[in-house]
DNA sequence: TTGAAAGCGCTAACAG
DNA sequence: CTGTTAGCGCTTTCAA
């Protein structure tokens, strides 16, 4: 199974070369200061010459870092991983990691074993921090990883009280604030598609929900909510369910674009009018929002804010471990793209 | 920027509580045989007491191997990340791998910086081996590894005389299939729309294609071929545009499921009844061709076959490097959904 | 079956 | 400014 790299050139190889010390050509490749400048350059050529690539695993070894961190993904069916939600992070933690010279390493942990193995991984060295993706609330990956004392940051958080630095959007503020907005409109009977209820992002979302409709002094009891799973199927779905049981709505708060374009079918399908006799408000927004018929008013996470402040806080962790829980909870936005 | 691992335990020092000397340590976490049953779980005893955890660097600088290999993904926007073919393979190679105890890396590499980036994590020994999803003709990366010696499996190639080692369906194989069906069909004026043409599998489909319209002895000019990029706009576009040029096209074969979805949405559009009027058959089989109206007829790849695939001639390379290029072309399937 | 010792290639502290 | 030296933690002969 095993593999050896051929014969690399070593930096003494290159200091041998260029007729200087060892701690010449380490100063020279970690760009150091207090090197004469025709040295420098006489180090620079002996390693193009060699075309010599210093060995991380050395490196690591004696600096006792990586210089790369992990962003683990573990949404069990991977629905997630489709979406342009997860993309658009990873785009977003890419670019901000390398400017700051780390390497992002996507893992997948899926089974339990996926877990252990990976803990080893990071445990073992190989990876200075830890990046989640998963918002389950039962994922024991969080636990362990601080347990092992690493560096994490959980995109999202697994409750009210999470223990683990982590970075959210506020999400109960940005469903009051699409609420009040069809409150605004004169709507009525709102009802809401909310996420699976198990993540709390989805919980935040409903009590914003609910609070919104408190604060109109409109109803909003359990028969108005329906629970989707983000798929637009489950839009679709729930959308019919809701019809049944209020044929009177005339507002939506869906869990997210997607769901919202399944609600639009199902409302259509149904002889609704949209917006007219029903707005639809959906969380997140993606192209989709903008192609649905007619174009989605929704609720956007920044995402890019978002991806930032994940390496933020995960730098500060790395610098100074475990003195401190960090937390950033991001403002959402309203766009709005109905014209009426 | 860095961080310094706490003080975690070394194997010298489950050496000393053991009462062992270090090499039987070793011997202990490696699973290595000749070691006494008693010895082997006194040693056992102390790790779990210590909490130990071997450190991959110094591990890694004494074998010479890093244990993983890296997924690298170069799509520039990234619209394949978002489609299932990408998961489905990314969860293949993960199975796989774990079943060889290498962990697998996911790295995305879109700019030249980033690709210069990788090469020097790559090199520097942090896998022993890469895997490129990439299929564009002109990324320098693949010869960028090939240069640096790095054992390399490409999914897909990148032209009919691939100079390094790849795993790609029968993509010309399978558009003559799914042509000659439409053959069978008795459908005479037979349509496609093809993936980006700069990629090889899509000329290959484009080939299979022609070739088949050749064989059947009917015509298949340029005016019935569209250009599309595999998404499902570019599928309704382009199917407008045939119909515009040959509203008497009663048979398509299309780029993906995706772009065939595009395609029958048109259709529709334009007062076609699928598949008595027109029939659609497109590449890839995801959930997505079961939901169309009708279900999709599909050229299905085998793709846990081949990104096991992938992981074999990978295996082998990092053997025994550079002494052979290694292909491997597997067999597509129709899978058909008609019941016209 | 086990212990001791010699590296693996690099960084960093310390002289010079 | 630069060379020397002492590790970083693990594997792997080589003896015992």
């Amino acid at each position: 199974m095993g593999r050896q790299r051929p014969d690399t050139p070593t930096l003494e190889e290159v200091a041998a070369r260029a007729g200087v010390g060892r701690g010449t050509v380490s100063r020279v490749i970690n760009n150091a200061t207090g090197v004469r400048e025709s040295t420098r350059r006489l180090v620079q050529q002996a390693i193009a010459e060699l075309g010599y690539v210093p060995n991380l695993a050395a490196r690591s070894l004696a600096v006792r870092r990586a210089d790369a961190v992990a962003l683990v993904m573990t949404e069990p069916d991977w629905r997630q991983f489709a979406e342009p939600f997860f993309s658009e992070i990873v785009r977003t933690l890419g670019d901000t990691l390398a400017e700051t010279g780390l390497q992002l390493l996507l893992t997948l942990v899926r089974s339990d074993t996926d877990r252990v193995r990976f803990l080893e991984y990071a445990r073992g060295g190989r990876v200075d921090g830890v990046l989640v993706m998963s918002v389950h609330a039962d994922d024991p990956l969080p636990d362990m990883l601080a347990d092992a004392r690493m560096p994490t940051v959980l995109l999202g958080r697994r409750s009210g009280d999470e223990s683990i630095s982590y970075v959210d959007a506020d999400n109960a503020g940005g469903a009051r604030s699409a609420v009040a907005r069809l409150v605004e409109q004169g709507r009525t009977t709102i009802a809401t598609i909310t996420g699976p209820l198990d993540m709390y992002a989805a919980q935040c979302r409903l009590r914003g929900y609910q609070d919104a409709l408190a604060l109109a002094g409109l109803k909003g009891g359990p028969s108005l909510v329906a629970e989707g799973d983000f798929t637009e199927e489950s839009g679709r779905h729930a959308m019919a369910e809701l019809l049944a049981r209020h044929p009177e709505i005339d507002g939506v708060l869906a869990a997210s674009d997607t769901t919202a374009a399944g609600a639009l079918t199902t409302l259509r399908a149904a002889g609704r009018r949209v917006p007219d006799d029903v707005a639809v408000i959906g969380f997140d927004d993606f192209p989709l929002a903008q192609r649905t018929d007619p174009p989605l008013t929704t609720v956007r996470q920044p995402l890019e804010e978002i991806g930032r402040a994940m390496v933020r806080l995960l730098q500060e962790e790395m610098e100074e471990p475990a003195v401190a829980w960090r937390h950033v909870i991001l403002r959402t936005e309203l766009v709005i793209r109905e014209s009426a």
